[in-house]
This record gives C-alpha cells, structure tokens and sequence, in this order.
DNA sequence: CAGTGAGCGAGCTTCCGCTTGACTT
C-alpha cells in the first residue's frame, strides 16, 4: 500500500501527476469542490457570526468515500489541490471531510503540471492557509446571501423562477444597457472624400480626405472646387513599425477567437477544450494565466527554429492584464508542440490548431512593417480661375504598409471584434515628392455612424473579465443561466436597407448616385427581453450597491484583506449585509403594481378605448380595453421578434390583431396566415407551411398561398425514395447528408452497405428498433452551432478594393502586454 | 414547434465556483 496519497482537483491531472511520481504515491482527484452550503435556508446562521453549515455534496460522496478509505490507509496526504483561494478551500474541505486530523497532512502547491515543478513542490510543503480560507467562505457567503435574499424578492413582485445574484445581475444589467443605449442611437451621416489617381502603367493609388464633409452641400462644394484641379506629392514619409504576437490564450481569449475564428459558442468551446484536455494534448482550459512554464517556452523555441529559423524565435513571458487573474495554471498552450494533429474530430482538432498557433506565435519575432503616409495636396487651379477665388483644400493622404520580416505573423493573425472600415493598406506605387498626379475619379460617399454593437456571447464575457467579474469556471454557465432564465435570448435579426448618396467626379463632370446598403443585420447577438428590462430596473433601483460595475471589485479587494489576514471575514459578511439587508426588507415592502409593467400606447381609432402594452408570465403582450365582466375577454396579442414593451408604438400594435387571418381556401380547406415564435407561417389541413424571407403575412394573397403549399408538397416529393402503402408513417427519404429512414418524427441513417431503393418495410421497422436500442447509451451529441456573426453592413454597390480578410486582421490586431523575461 | 395571459392557493423556484460524467431527449 502507498504511503502517499495525494489529492489534486481534476482526475486528468492526477493521471499526468502520478507518471513523475514514485511507487509511494498514489493520485487521486476531489472532483473540484466536495463540500458546500446546503440547499435551503439555514446554510448561513446569521445571528451567529454568519456561521456556515457545510454539506458533502450529493454526486461527491462516492468522492469522499473513496477518499477517506485512501487516506486511513497512508501515512502522508498531499493536498495538491489548486493554488488559489478556491483550491485552498477545497483543501480545507478535504481536511474536514476526511477528518484528517491526526494524520500527516501537508499542502503544495504548482502553477505548471511539470515534473520538476511538482518534485519541487514535494520539496516545500506548507500548511493550509486559513486566511485564505476564510476569505473563499466570506465570497462563498456573500453570494449566498445576495442570491438566496433577492431572488425571493423577485418571486413576491415579479414573476416566479427568476434570479439574481452578484454575477447574473450584473451581466443582464451590461445587456440592457447596451439595447437601450441602441434604442437611442440616432445616425448620424457624413460624406467621405476618396480619390483615385493613376499612376504609371496601370497602377493606382487611393487616398482620402483625413476629415469627413459634414453634408452633401459641403460634398458638392468640395467636388466642385476639385474640377480641373492639380494633384501633386506634397510629402512622403518612411517609417519603421512593429507589431507583436499577442499573448497565449486564456480560458476568455480562447472563447473569443473561437467565435470570431471557428463560430464556436462559449459552452462548445469549453466543451471541446474539455476533450483535448482529457486527451492530454492540451494544458488546463480553466485559467486566466498567459503565462508559460520555461519550459514550455524552451520547446516552443526549439519548434519554432526548426520548422521556422532561428531568426524566428523570441521567446517571452506575458504579464497577465487582468487585476482579478489569480493565475493558478498557466496558460492554454499545446502539451507537447510537436504534434500537430491532435484528434480526428473536425472540431477538435481546429481548435486545437488555434491553441497550438497562438502559443507558438506568442513565443516568435515581432514582424517588421514599413509604413508611408503620402500627403497629396489639391491645387484647385480650375476653380481659382473659374471665380478668382483661393479655397485652401485639405490633403488627401495614402498609406502603404509592407512587411518586411514575417515574424509571428507566419503564423498566427488575431482578429478584433471592432470592424471599422480600414484603410486600404498594401504596398504603394514608387512616388516622389512633388509628382503630379492624374486624377481618375473623385468620390463623395455619404456614410452613417454607428451604434455600439450588441454583445456577443465572447464579447459579453470579454465585457464581464475586464470588469473582473466571474471567472473561467462560470463564463460559459452564466451565459446559459442568464437565457435560462428568459432574461437573455440569441437570436438572429434581419437587417434594414438603407440609402446613401455618392458624387462621383470623373473627366470634370460631377455624377450624383443613389445606392442602398443593408444595415443592423445581427447573427447570435444577445438581446434583452422585456422581464430582464424590467427586473434589472427594480434591482437598480432598490440594489443599487449590488448592480454597480464596481462591486465585485470593491469587495475582492476586502476578500483580499482577509487572505492577507488583515480583516476579519466574520465582520466584513457582517458589515455588508447590514446595509444590504435593510433593502432587502424596503424593497419587499413595496406593492406589486408599483413595478412598471403596463403601459398605454393610445385609443384604438377603431372602438375609441385604450390600448395598452402589458409584460405577461410569457413575454409582452397588446390588449385593446380592459378587463371587466361585460368585456371577459379582450383582444390580446403577442409582441414579436424585434419588438419591445418599451418602444411598441400603436401603429405596429393595431398591426398585430391583424393576424392570424384567412388567407382563402385551397382543396376545400381553410388557409390562415399567423405568426408564431418562429417567424410567419401558412396553415392548411393541420400543418404549417413557413413564408419565406420576401413574404409578408400581412399581404400574402390566395394564390401565394397556395404556392407556398405546393412548393413545399414538391420538395417533399423530390425527396421521397420510397414508401410504403401499408405503413404510411415509415419512408426513404434523400436529405442533405444522404438519404435516411424517417419513422414518425425520429430519422434514421441508412448502413451502407445496405441500398435506400431496396429496403423493405421490415428491414427499416428494424434499423429503427436498433437505433432505439442504441441511442440511450451512445453519448449524447455535441449540438449544431450557428454560425456567430457580427452586425453587417454589407454596401451593394461600393466597389472599393478591399483587403484580404488576413491583412485586415493584421492591420487591427492589437498589441500586448508583454513583459521582458527578468 | 406554430400559442399562451382569470383566480384560487399549495408547493416550488434561487446564488457562485470548483470539477466530471450519468442521465434523458
């Protein structure tokens, strides 16, 4: 039997570990937390100095079980648990648990699963910190109470099931303000100067105007003084520049290239990383760390030299920027960097050449760029002759940048989030200071401002890490709890088109245009719903302490007081719910119709009553007149997609009774059009037939319809392999990844081996059996993910040469933090 | 999948952070 027992968080860890250690040790994980509050309402004793009972956890007595037996049977227990305030906890929690108490108990710690690290910690071995202790309880107490307190208040004067808490709240809180932040943006427009010069065979050069023309009174005037002008080189400037590898990822870097790069959502990214982690070819996923063991950063040289060069290597330690980092891993970073296929799966296997890249470029050259800015002075020679007039023209400028040495960017580009038109920057033509320059055309481009850009789930988590609050356990759960509780939904919304005008100057002739663009589409934003609006309203009103940006901040720097042992943990949980308590009672004091849930849009031209808009147990809904025993049943209808309780107008309102109507008949049967939660749809004979994007509910005639129905009835048709009269409910179908049995709702794939033309009746009943058999032990499936977008603004008409989607990248890829090795 | 919204009242919901599977659908 091992003398040594040692006991880390995750069982991946304990496996890697137990390979650097001897025969005498045995490994074992806890499973994260095996002890906490229970689930009721007597966790806390609040009269007694807020004395905690703890409980082992349903799903972790196994855990301890196993854990105790382990322990009586050594001499020495290693609790190797993390090193930070929540792993010094759980190390506590073994303690207690186990009831180690007259045994050998020692503490390590290791921020990187090296060999000699680990060795090294055996080397140094500590006692539990009970400072650092008390401030996890403190935490661990503080959101108990913030949580367990508010969330009944809730229930009393809003709605049953929803929640709050220090976290939760603030980040519905980001949501809301940013949609009402959208609600009253106003665009406003401007012109933007471009030109386009010739120069020697076939080449060009672009430049624009560095200040926008307020309208298009001043757009025409510019366009006008610019005919028959000269254009010359005024001034040419060469500068050296550098841009540097941006630091290796962390659990919040990590789901925000994902998104932007793999169109991955937070919870699958986690979930993939997961994989690669159990499968030992990455380090921890959970972590707010950027840095790298020495020597991690050691192979990352060696593979950089050989596959790139030596030149190519520059090795560096990241400073974390985060001030909430409790660094306790390193980095996400490749374990072995010599592998470059990790896994067969699609998914994990590009996710993991993002991790293997980044960390890899973190440790290469900066890349060197040449830059130059060429000044192009207007001499509007035309126009002072025209009118004897001097009108001073501001320079137009052109900028070139050429890479001169690679650098990391062969191989890794980060992308932003922020996709403010770039200028157009490659490599310029060979100028000279004083060239004459021929004008190929002048272009004025009306152009809108724009409004912040809704949260991504990435950015929102972004958003949440720069604030300092959650940490890389919780990002992906608080998205989901926040939708979960109908506070937060993903959605796609269509975009609006929109005209803008353009001058063109070309060949001393001034065209106007008129074009039209697509503005505001979103693809998997996060919109707020009408509840969260208002419970985030009530919470700030009566919580105001607990919604500020700043809380969670303010009372990590008390948490660290009491891990510093500096402040009392007891007195601290004391001194906050004093004044957090007494909102508590004020706020469960007020009445239920004092919270706006109703308002009065107008009269209905109609009938002459008011109309008004009311958040309901499903989401906002319009009801003409009120209820009352000669009017038991107003009209009443749902809001839709896009619409909110606070700013429906009452034409959009009306427009809402008009649905579902009769849309005419078709085989003797009744049509009506209607919108549900999934957009508009055409029912005939029981089954629901979808309008498409260029259809509109409102309009849609007989004849529509009844195409709409045919339509679909052809596709199916088209589909259709084969079916049988004797059981209508099985058919062979051909769908988009091969053809497939379908049995009532469930689908199943065809063996290949076998033919869809031949299958008979039977044979398909029993593949269908068989995978009824099998589906309740297969693992469950990872869920299709959408693609994320970003809000579009896709131009119809502007033809203006683009960059590569790469150089684009590069030209905003930001630079970091980095720190010199010491 | 495709629509809901009365009132009564019992009984329930809820936090954040640390870890993975074992469960259905």
């Amino acid at each position: 039997m091992a003398k040594n027992l040692v006991i880390v968080e995750s069982p991946a860890k304990a496996k890697t570990i137990e390979g650097y250690l001897g025969q005498d040790f045995i490994v074992k994980s806890s499973f994260g937390h095996v002890r906490d509050l229970p689930k009721n309402n007597h966790a806390i004793d609040i009269e007694n100095g807020f004395r905690p009972t703890y409980i082992i956890s349903d799903d972790k007595k196994r855990v301890v079980d196993e854990l105790k037996k382990l322990a009586a049977q050594s001499q020495t227990i290693w609790l190797a648990t993390d090193d930070d305030r929540e792993g010094e906890a759980i190390s506590w929690h073994l303690h207690e648990a186990l009831q180690l108490d007259n045994k050998d108990v020692k503490r390590i710690v290791f921020r990187e699963i090296t060999k000699s690290a680990i060795l090294k910690a055996i080397q140094q071995p500590r006692t539990i910190d009970y400072d650092l202790v008390n401030s996890q309880q403190a935490r661990r107490i503080l959101d108990r109470l913030v949580g367990f307190e508010i969330s009944p208040v809730l229930w009393k004067k809003i709605k049953g099931g929803l929640s709050a808490g220090r976290v939760q709240s603030v980040a519905v809180r980001i949501i809301v303000e940013r949609e009402r932040e959208i609600e009253k943006f106003v665009p406003v427009s401007s012109f933007k100067i471009g030109a386009l010069f010739d120069v020697e065979k076939g080449k060009t050069l672009y430049a624009e105007a560095s200040q926008k023309v307020v309208d298009f009174v001043a757009a025409q005037d510019f366009l006008e003084k610019c005919m028959g002008a000269n254009y010359f080189i005024h001034n040419l400037e060469v500068k050296p520049a550098k841009k540097s590898p941006a630091a290796p990822f962390t659990t919040s870097t990590l789901q925000q290239e994902a998104s932007r790069k793999l169109s991955f959502s937070v919870a699958q990214t986690m979930t993939v990383a997961q994989k690669l982690y159990e499968a030992g070819k990455i380090t921890y996923m959970r972590t707010d760390s950027t840095s790298l063991s020495q020597e991690a950063i050691g192979k990352a040289a060696d593979t950089i030299t050989k596959n790139y060069g030596e030149k190519y290597v520059q090795t560096r330690q990241y400073k974390t920027k985060s001030e909430s980092a409790q660094e306790a891993h390193e980095a996400i970073r490749p374990t072995d960097f010599n592998t470059q296929v990790a896994s067969q799966d699609r998914n994990e296997q590009r996710l993991y050449e993002l991790i293997w890249k980044r960390a890899i470029a973190s440790q290469m050259a900066d890349a060197q760029l040449e830059r130059t800015i060429a000044t192009i002075k207007i001499d509007p020679v035309g126009y002072k002759r025209q009118t004897g007039q001097d009108p001073q023209m501001p320079f137009l400028v052109a900028r070139g940048e050429v890479i001169k040495f690679d650098g990391f960017l062969k191989v890794y580009i980060e992308s932003t989030d922020d996709e403010e038109d770039e200028d157009t920057k490659g490599m310029l033509p060979p100028l000279q200071i004083g060239q004459l320059l021929h004008l190929n055309q002048l272009t004025a481009t009306e152009s809108f401002t724009r409004h912040a850009p809704r949260y991504t789930e990435a950015s929102l988590v972004k958003q949440l890490e720069e604030m300092g609050i959650g940490r890389p356990s919780t990002y992906a759960p608080i998205i989901s709890t926040i939708q979960k509780r109908g506070y937060v939904v993903k959605e796609d919304r269509p975009g609006k088109e929109r005209t803008y005008q353009i001058l063109v100057l070309k060949n001393d002739v001034i065209q106007q245009k008129k074009a039209s663009e697509n503005v505001g589409a979103e693809k998997a934003k996060l919109f707020p719903t009408d509840m969260a609006c208002l419970v985030n309203d009530f919470l700030v009103e009566y919580f105001a302490q607990i919604m500020d940006f700043s809380f969670t901040a303010d009372v990590e720097k008390e948490f660290d007081a009491i891990a510093q042992g500096k402040q009392d943990w007891s007195k601290m949980i004391a001194n906050f719910y004093k004044g957090f308590h007494q909102h508590v009672e004020e706020s469960a004091g007020i009445e239920r119709q004092q919270i706006a849930r109703e308002r009065v849009l107008g009269d209905d031209p109609v009938s002459g009553v008011p109309i008004k808009v009311i958040i309901g147990r499903f989401g906002a809904y319009v009801q003409i007149g009120e209820v009352s025993d000669d009017n038991p049943k107003p009209p009443r209808a749902s809001l839709q997609k896009g619409q909110k309780f606070e700013t429906i107008q009452l034409p959009e309102a009306l427009q809402l009774f008009k649905l579902p109507r009769n849309a005419g008949n078709f085989e003797g049967k009744e049509m009506v059009v209607g919108i549900s939660k999934f957009g508009p749809y055409v029912r005939h004979d029981g089954k629901y037939y979808s309008l498409t994007k260029e259809d509109d509910p409102y309009t849609l005639d007989e004849s529509r319809a009844i195409s709409l129905i045919e339509e679909r009835r052809k596709a199916d048709a088209a589909k259709l392999i084969k079916s049988f009269a004797e059981n209508t409910e099985v058919q062979v179908l051909n769908g988009r990844y091969g053809p497939y049995i379908k049995v009532g709702k469930q689908n199943i794939k065809i063996p290949k081996d076998k033919k869809p033309e031949e299958l008979t009746l039977e044979e398909c009943l029993a593949l269908a059996e068989e995978k009824g058999k099998t589906e309740t032990t297969a693992a469950p499936k990872a869920k299709t993910v959408k693609p994320t977008a970003k809000t579009s603004t896709t131009k119809k008409t502007k033809s203006t040469t683009k960059e590569t989607k790469a150089k684009k990248d590069a030209a905003s890829a930001k630079p970091t933090n980095k720190k010199p090795k010491s």
